[in-house]
DNA sequence: AGCAGTTTAAAACAAGTGTTTAAATCAACC
DNA sequence: GGTTGATTTAAACACTTGTTTTAAACTGCT
């Protein structure tokens, strides 16, 4: 066999069309076709299509998030070093960059990306749940962090200020995954890269904002 | 009668569902009997699913454009009065807050709101893209606005950077409409005014940072 | 060879979808 | 008061959905 398993290919196929059209909208037929297996390999696989959405989920999220802590405890461990309170910016850069890193560490984690970015506004309860079911550690390690990097910024906006923080994140991760479309009237937008730095010092000015 | 009307019944519990659940989720079984109306009226008084989406969308989204055109252009011509270029912060709010004015208008606002909010990231392009046409003269006064505001800023990074404000907006505006569930280990959030006035200074800031 | 785990195939299932139809009902007007 | 047009009703239509079932074929391993 040259091609990967079946196993692999459903979720290749599931976190690409998942991505695109939503969980909902996606059918168990036409991602059994993109994926050249048997409609019934779903099921015999993952039990159903919401256990498929979880292992596509975790797949990815789970290395991610681990990458995430990672960067994190160095930023704090420098700080310790120092002996003074980590930088707000660097904290937010742990936690954001290796979003755009990991855009580029496979093939489908784009799409991946995107699939996440938009479960955080998604009206369905399925895609979110499982999501912020994972990422809960390691938000909270960041919300603590910054909660010693501010530590004159109440608590309650400090959380405001990291919802923004999240939805311009969500935001500008999924509809980068979009095919772009020029719209008459306005520039063409930033590269990925570009895009992310940019994003970074605008959340860090609006973490640092006076309130 | 007593009731209102039943085109009317219609587009309030279309809002109402539509925000909650998504438009493709929604039925129109539930959501014609939760009007209290029979099943085949949708079709007979908007022609489709679609067109009850479509009228639905510009019932609230036109008055409430016209509103931000109003308000962006008495801070342009206030600016002009005194001959200085626009706050970037004032504009802002010109753009931010009758969001939330609009909230309170109307019973079903407020579902609304989320409604437009999520279809920003929204994968299904049907949403989106009724809303976007609808609010794009708007938004081009605004970024037109915005460039006096901030001659420095380069066009591209200034775009971004609305992008991003759409985003933590967005975000902000549906995940208020959803019940608040306390999460462990966080702080309580905001309420809905103090959330909105957070959200201008988090922006405000994030526009004018350094690039 | 033989066994177990996989994969495919085709079909059917039960339920839900938006839409259409045709008859019944209502309201208003000459 | 009867007629016309708008509205409501219940039923059916055509289609898609996730899931299950049955059987057959293929895989790698001892």
């Amino acid at each position: 066999m040259l091609q990967t398993d079946t196993k692999s290919r459903i979720m290749d196929a599931a976190e690409q069309l998942f991505a695109r059209d939503g969980f909902h909208t996606t059918s168990l037929r036409g991602l059994t076709e993109l994926a050249n297996v048997n409609l019934a390999a779903v099921n015999y696989h993952f039990g159903s299509k919401e256990g498929l959405l979880q292992a596509v989920i975790s797949r990815r999220l789970l290395p991610l998030n681990e990458l995430r802590r990672q960067k994190l405890k160095t930023v704090l461990n420098q700080a310790a070093t120092v002996g003074s309170p980590p930088p707000a910016a660097d904290l937010l850069r742990a936690f954001i960059e290796p979003t755009l890193d990991f855009r580029n560490s496979a093939p489908g984690a784009k799409d991946f990306i995107a699939l996440i970015g938009r479960s955080l506004s998604e009206p369905d309860e399925t895609v979110r749940n499982y999501f912020i079911q994972q990422i809960l550690p390691v938000f909270k390690l960041l919300f603590d962090s910054l909660q010693k990097a501010l530590p004159d910024l109440p608590a309650d906006i400090l959380m405001a200020r990291l919802q923004f923080t999240m939805g311009a994140m969500g935001h500008t991760m999924c509809s980068s995954a979009r095919p772009k479309q020029l719209i008459p009237g306005f520039p063409a937008p930033l590269s990925d890269t570009g895009l992310v730095a940019d994003l970074i010092r605008f959340v860090s000015a609006g973490l640092e904002a006076p309130c």
